[in-house]
This record gives C-alpha cells, sequence and structure tokens, in this order.
DNA sequence: AGCACGCCGACT
DNA sequence: GTCGGCGTGCTC
C-alpha cells in the first residue's frame, strides 16, 4: 500500500446532502503550509472548479487513486484553532448546517476572500490550426476576438456579462482545445492595513552631520533627521505632519542611505475617548453575595450555569464588571455579550473606564474592516475582555473563565440567518469546554431559563433590591371594553388622560408607548382598499418617506409609489403605525402641549436626536413603538401609558406571552427612574388576563408558574422541543405536495423505536405566516419531540434524503427549532 | 447545488 | 450522421 500526506478538508462548494471531511493529497510544495485550520483551494466536482475549503485535520492514508490533490494555501498561519473546528463540528449537528457554513460564521466577515477565474489566451504552436479549432466553437471566435482586446484575459464574471449564460460552455471547449486557460485568483476584500515607518540608518551625530552644512537650503531634509534623532521610529505620516517634509524628501533620504523604511501593521480600531479609571465599585449586600457566589462556581470548574435575576434597577450591571476585574485578576478572561440594541456608548465608555485597552467591543455599527481588526487583537491575545452583540461569542479568547449574557431573553441572541444558532447553547459549550462559568442576567428570565434553575440545573441568584431602594411605579390597568361602552371611541382612556393631565400641571414627562414592533408606514387606496404588495413577496409594502418609494423588506424591491390607485384611480392614503393617530388625539385633549414622536418618518432625524430633544428640553409627552421601550433612562419620567397591551399578545408562537410580560414589565419600569415616584397606565381589552395583571404588579413568579403551567399542557418549550420544517420553491402546488410527503416522513420517523419514546406529534403542512418570499412560496410541517440525538440524526437524514430525491429538485427543505418567527 | 456524461429525437 | 434536449448520478 502506497501511503502518503493527507488532509481533511470542509469544502464550501458541498452542498449540505453530501456535506462531510473530503480528502485531498498534500503535494510536496504545500507540505509546511498545508496544516489543520488553514483555508486551501481545492478542485471539486467533476468539472473540479476550484472551490475553497479549511483543513481540519491532516493524516498519512492510504494513496486511493480517486483523491485530488490539493491546488494551493491561502494563510500563511492557521485562522481556526482545533478547538473552533471542534466547534463547527458540533454546530453543524445542532444546527443542521454544513461545516463550512458553520467555519463562516465563526470567523469575521473580512477575513474572507473573493474569488475570481481568469481565463487567458494560450500562445498558440501552429495558429492556424487554432484558428480552426476556434471556428468549430459556437461563439468562439467572439470570445477569442474579446479576450484579445482586453489584453488576452478577462474574468469570468466580464465575460458572462458580455456573452450570456453560455459563455462558460464556449469556454470550457476552448480550455479543451488548449485555446484558453483558466486560473483563480483570490482576493481578500479587507486588507491587511500597514503603513510605512522611517528610522535613521546611521547614528543621530552621523546623521545630522551630512544635513547640518545645508541646513538653509534643504531645511525639510533637517528638520526630519532632528526630528528622528530624538523621536526614533516614526511612521512616515506623521513625520510629514510635524516637519511638512514630503514623501518625496523622505524617499531622497532613504537613497542617500541615510534613512531607511519598514513597513509596520496597523489596526484599524475605532476611537473610543478614555475616560480617566472609573471608580471603585461598592456592591450592596445582594450584589456582594451574588458575586461571591459566581466566584466560587468558578474556582469550582464545573462549567456551571447561572441565573442572576435582577429586578429593573438592581444594578446587575455592577455585579458584572466585579466579576470581571476578578477574572482578569485570576489571569483569564471574559466574554460580555449585550442584546442587539442594548451596547449603548455610555455602557462601552463604563467598560473601558474599567479595563481601558484590555476591553474590545464588537457592535454593529463597526465597519468590516475594523471588526476584522478587532478580532486580530483578540487573537494575538492582546485582549482580555470582549463586550459585544452575539456574533462575539466566537470571540478567539484564550483562558476564558466567564462568559455574561444579559437580558438572556432577548430574541437578539439567536441568528436570524442560517446557522440559526441560539447564543446561549454556543455559550454553554463553551463553558463546559472551557469549565467557565455562563452567567445569564435578566430581569425577567425566558421561561426555560427560569425552569432550569427552578429544578436545580442553574444556579439562581437573586438581586430584589431596586437601587436606591426606589418603588417600584404605581400601575394602573385601563379597561378599553369600558370605555367603548362609556362612548370613547378614542385611543387615550380616560385614566391615562387625567394621570397625563396631573403630570403636565406638574411639569414632569410623560411616555406613550404603542405596543407595535415596526415603525413601518403602508399605502392604502381610500376608495376600494387597495394596498399595494410586493411582487415577489406576499407581503404590503412599506413607504418610505424619504424617497417617495414603496419598499419591501423581506426581497429589498422597491418602486415609486403613486398617489393614484392602480386598481380603480382613487387617492391613496396613508396608514402608520398609529402614533399619528395619538399625535392628532393629543393635541385634540391638550392644545398647547408640546408632543414628541419617534416612528417611520422622524427616523431621518436620528433616534438620539429625538431623545436627546426630549431629556434636554423636557418635552412634556414622547410617542413612540417598542423600540423606544427598551433602556431608555429619564430622571423626570414619572408616567408612563402602554396604548395596546394586547397587541403582541395573540401572535400565533409559543414565546407570545412571554414576550409581552418582558415588554410590559420593562415599559412600566421606565417610569420614575429618579427621585420621585412613577406610574403607569396599561391600557387593554382584556384586563384578566394572567400576562397583563402579573405584569401590571411586576410578579415575575406568578407569571412564570402560570405560564409553565400553560406550556405544560400545550406540550410547549421547556416541556417539548418545536422542530419545523420548512419547504420552499417557486411552485406552489409542487411545495405543497413535497411539504406533504415531509409529514409523511415524519410520521415513519415516529414510528422508530427511539423516537416514539418522545411521543412525537406533527402538524401541518400549513403555509408559512408569510407565504411568499422572493418568489418562492413556503410551507411547513412541525415535529414536536425532543431535541436529542437520536432525534437530530434522523433529522439530518431526512433532509438529506430529501435533497437528493430529483422530485425534489428546485425545492428546498430547512429544519429550526423553537423558532423564532 | 453544479456539472458532465449519456441516451434519444430533430435536423443539415 | 451530429447537435443539443434533458434525465441520471457523483462529488475525496
Amino acid at each position: 500500500m502506497e501511503t502518503a500526506e493527507i488532509v481533511k478538508v470542509a469544502v464550501s462548494a458541498a452542498p449540505y446532502s453530501i456535506d462531510k471531511p473530503y480528502d485531498y493529497i498534500v503535494p510536496k510544495e504545500l507540505q509546511e503550509a498545508a496544516v489543520p485550520g488553514v483555508r486551501v483551494l481545492v478542485p471539486f466536482g467533476r468539472g473540479n472548479r476550484l472551490s475553497e475549503g479549511v483543513i481540519l485535520a491532516r493524516e498519512n492514508g492510504e494513496k486511493l487513486e480517486t483523491i485530488k490533490g490539493l491546488r494551493c494555501v491561502l494563510d500563511k498561519e492557521p485562522v481556526l484553532s482545533g478547538k473552533e473546528i471542534a466547534l463547527a463540528l458540533w454546530m453543524r449537528q445542532r444546527y443542521f448546517c454544513t461545516l463550512f457554513e458553520a467555519i463562516r460564521t465563526i470567523l469575521p466577515a473580512g477575513l474572507w476572500y473573493g474569488f475570481q477565474e481568469i481565463w487567458s489566451i494560450v500562445e498558440p504552436n501552429d495558429a492556424a490550426a487554432m484558428q480552426e479549432t476556434v471556428e468549430s466553437i459556437p461563439h468562439g471566435i467572439e470570445v477569442i476576438e474579446y479576450l484579445t482586446e482586453s489584453g488576452g484575459r478577462s474574468d469570468f464574471e466580464t465575460l458572462e456579462s458580455t456573452f450570456g449564460s453560455d459563455t462558460l460552455k464556449t469556454l470550457k471547449a476552448l480550455q479543451k482545445a488548449q485555446v484558453v486557460s483558466c486560473e483563480t485568483a483570490a482576493k481578500r476584500k479587507i486588507q491587511d492595513k500597514t503603513r510605512r515607518m522611517a528610522e535613521l540608518a546611521m547614528s543621530a551625530e552621523e546623521a545630522l552631520a551630512i544635513v547640518e552644512p545645508k541646513r538653509r537650503s534643504a531645511p525639510a531634509r533637517y528638520a526630519v533627521i532632528e526630528l528622528l534623532s530624538t523621536a526614533g521610529r516614526t511612521s512616515c505620516s506623521e513625520i510629514s505632519y510635524y516637519t511638512g517634509a514630503s514623501l518625496a524628501t523622505l524617499k531622497g533620504l532613504e537613497k542617500a542611505g541615510i534613512i531607511a523604511f519598514s513597513q509596520e501593521e496597523t489596526l484599524r480600531l475605532p476611537t473610543i475617548e478614555t475616560e480617566e479609571s472609573g471608580p471603585d465599585i461598592v456592591l450592596n449586600q445582594e450584589q456582594q453575595q451574588a458575586l461571591e457566589s459566581v466566584m466560587s462556581s468558578i474556582q469550582a470548574e464545573s462549567g456551571a450555569v447561572t441565573l442572576l435575576h435582577g429586578v429593573t434597577g438592581s444594578g446587575k450591571t455592577q455585579v458584572y464588571l466585579r466579576l470581571v476585574q476578578e477574572i482578569l485578576n485570576q489571569g483569564k478572561t471574559a466574554i460580555v455579550l449585550v442584546p442587539e440594541i442594548a451596547l449603548t456608548p455610555q455602557m462601552m465608555r463604563k467598560f473601558s473606564s474599567y479595563f481601558g485597552s484590555k476591553v474590545a467591543m464588537l457592535h454593529s455599527s463597526l465597519k468590516l474592516s475594523e471588526r476584522y481588526d478587532q478580532w486580530k487583537r483578540i487573537r494575538r491575545g492582546e485582549v482580555d475582555v470582549v463586550l459585544g452583540t452575539r456574533s462575539a461569542i466566537f470571540a478567539p479568547l484564550d483562558r476564558l473563565g466567564l462568559i455574561v449574557i444579559d437580558e438572556e431573553q432577548e430574541g437578539s441572541y439567536r441568528s436570524e440567518n442560517p446557522p440559526r444558532y441560539d447564543t446561549r447553547d454556543i455559550a454553554k459549550y463553551l463553558c463546559a469546554r472551557e469549565k467557565a462559568v455562563l452567567l445569564l442576567g435578566s430581569a425577567t428570565p425566558s421561561i426555560e431559563t427560569a425552569q432550569a434553575a427552578e429544578e436545580g440545573r442553574y444556579q439562581k441568584l437573586l438581586l430584589r433590591q431596586r437601587y436606591n431602594q426606589k418603588a417600584l411605579p404605581n400601575v394602573i390597568i385601563a379597561d378599553l371594553r369600558e370605555e367603548v361602552r362609556k362612548g370613547n371611541p378614542g385611543l387615550i382612556s380616560e385614566v391615562l388622560r387625567k394621570e397625563l393631565e396631573e403630570n403636565l400641571s406638574r411639569g414632569e414627562q410623560s411616555i406613550l408607548f404603542l405596543n407595535r414592533r415596526g415603525s413601518s408606514r403602508m399605502l392604502l387606496c381610500g376608495e376600494c382598499g387597495y394596498v399595494p404588495e410586493c411582487p415577489r413577496c406576499s407581503v404590503a409594502m412599506t413607504y418610505h418617506s424619504a424617497n417617495n418609494r414603496l419598499m419591501c423588506h423581506y426581497c429589498n424591491h422597491s418602486e415609486r409609489a403613486s398617489d393614484v390607485c392602480p386598481e380603480c384611480g382613487g387617492k391613496m392614503k396613508f396608514i402608520g403605525s398609529g402614533t399619528q393617530r395619538i399625535e392628532e388625539e393629543l393635541h385634540e385633549l391638550f392644545p398647547d402641549t408640546a408632543i414628541l414622536r419617534m416612528d417611520a418618518d422622524t427616523v431621518t432625524a436620528g433616534h438620539e436626536k429625538i431623545l436627546q430633544t426630549f431629556e434636554k428640553e423636557r418635552v412634556p409627552i414622547l410617542i413612540g413603538t417598542q423600540m423606544v421601550a427598551k433602556g431608555l433612562d429619564f430622571e423626570n419620567v414619572t408616567l408612563v401609558g402602554v396604548l395596546s397591551a394586547d397587541l403582541s399578545l395573540y401572535i400565533d408562537h409559543y414565546q407570545a406571552a412571554e414576550r409581552t410580560f418582558d415588554l410590559l414589565t420593562q415599559v412600566v419600569g421606565r417610569a420614575g427612574r429618579g427621585e420621585k415616584q412613577g406610574r403607569a397606565v396599561i391600557q387593554t381589552y382584556t384586563p384578566g388576563n394572567d400576562v397583563i395583571r402579573f405584569a401590571a404588579q411586576q410578579n415575575y413568579e406568578a407569571f412564570f408558574q402560570s405560564e409553565l403551567r400553560m406550556r405544560r399542557l400545550r406540550r410547549y418549550p421547556p416541556y417539548a422541543d418545536l422542530f419545523t420544517f420548512t419547504v420552499s420553491g417557486s411552485e406552489e402546488s409542487r411545495v405543497l405536495r413535497a411539504a406533504a410527503s415531509v409529514r409523511a416522513s415524519l410520521q415513519q420517523m415516529a414510528g422508530i423505536p427511539e423516537l416514539s419514546k418522545t411521543e412525537p406529534e406533527i402538524l401541518g403542512p400549513a403555509p408559512a405566516p408569510i407565504l411568499k418570499v422572493n418568489n418562492r412560496y413556503r410551507y411547513r410541517c412541525v415535529w414536536i419531540g425532543q431535541n436529542n440525538k437520536a432525534t437530530r440524526e434522523y433529522i439530518s437524514w431526512l433532509l438529506k434524503t430529501f435533497a437528493r430525491d430529483h422530485t425534489n429538485r428546485g425545492l428546498n427543505l430547512f429544519v429550526d427549532c423553537n423558532t423564532t418567527e
């Protein structure tokens, strides 16, 4: 048996149905470079087109005929460690994605290459024979002529755009005839940034002696040498800045051998105004106890999970900061995660005031290059604390001791694009592996987390005291049915009106929430009721006043907004989030009162700006949708009104109650942050509803118990796991038929003894909430069972079988566990 | 998925 | 005979 160096490669061109580590032989010239964790180019498939891949492992194995050779290595050193490769393998079986998709998620986007196929003319041995062959190939002459005009070479994209969809065929034929050749060029989207540095190439005395005589005639040269003799190695741009010398002057000095150039890598990091270091953190007794409990878990190195359940304003952040300090003292590192919206400049400033340059921030407003450079810093070990949103969980920290997930119930911890990972799962995996502690912080923990804590699977810590002992706001429930009976058809109830009046007279501020998620506006025909829909998706398009266009959020389709109905010729009018109507109603009730509104139309002015105006100018009333519900902290706000508490309650989703409770609790918590007692009015059509009652009482425990009962009854998480199978395709009838076949397969699956133990139930097929997106229809089936290894293995098998079945060509099937939508 | 191979019908 | 339609099967 002949042996050779073989590498296992995760190939990007392999779809899920055939994904596995593929073997490749390492050619002699790549023996050194081809190590696990580096990216490579490999021939893949019948056409041997080059595909990007990552080496997972290397071994000495049998040199089989079928094994192809590695084409080239793209990295000087590994971009993935062995641990990260293991994580990718874990993610694959957990989220039904390919290895390469998992790897792409783990690494920063800026690291990836863009590939170009460059086709070029081969110098012919026999020009006449070549001419003949080219003529026999369809479009051969045109392509060759084009290539000749373009200097003998061109990239595939350009060729395809000039010659159409048959271009590849022509090129392949020409390649076979050895008239053209193809090579793949890789180009990084984000380049490493370097700067030119200069230093003296001789002693300072010698250098000065050379430039001194010409001090008058060449002052710039003298100034440069003077600067370098005191400052040492300096970047060329800085030298130019301080001396006014041009790059030409510097180059002249280099040519004369007086100074020497070198390259130094620089990192593009966002500048944070470094404040003086923060004051010592003083914890109250509860906080201190929590700190000590977590510290002993860390000491125990058991990879435990702790829930820190602290009411709004109980100072969870203080505990996080102290914990991180302790972790750093032990020579370990920490990741602190916050929800998408919460990573405010204040939070960042706080962390940098305590941890200075040891902390790296990863948030959504970073540029691709900045994000990539932060990643490099972390990987080099220059960072001990990472503060960021969801994807920061993949920060390549060594010696990890602690992961904090703040407001762990937030939906933004789940990725909305595949692989749809849940950050809490990844964090649990990492902590178990590193024997680190996972701390889940929340004022309203998710039901799953609270149950795990109740059952003792997680350690549970409570913070009951509000900071400065402030009382929770008084909450009044306003029955909107009663208002209708009394003949008040408006959006503002009698109770709320009175409370608003009182606040106005006292000069205190109020916030009114409309329980709607977005802030979008739509168009509607005032006569026939026609609403413009996206031609590719089954959704109404939203109106953007900035460009007077209708846009679709699902496929990015956009078209000019017309003020005449295309159906009946009637006049189109706006329907919005409702904030405008509320504003109008308030103007009638309180004619001379200033009102601020935050919605689609005011978005261009900037949220920050509106909030600043609200705070500084003490505008009496602010109206907004859910986007203003979170994280606002205004001293002078003593009244909060929820205009329509029920709206999020009757969404067909197992988390509807949990989300409503969470939202109401947060909204109510906005009132009375300062010295004065706060009040909240919750308007509802269902005042008897438990969720609303418990939220009004700020009684998490009661909500949790009742919701848990409900979940058990309905077989929702955490008592079962819901796997949603979505089939999509461009022909509705085929999609529906395929979805029915998925149901049949699931029913078969339910009969397997290993799975029937979990008493699976199957629902559907039913149309997805948004039937059509991007011209693809979607139907779903749901498997209610348990997310365990056996189930996942059968689901994986089902997915692969579906993809391999030729009757399903053009259709797509994907699975999601305990989905967000 | 993406690609080549192969087996049939319509044509110079 | 040959060109090109799509059905079939594999990807180290």
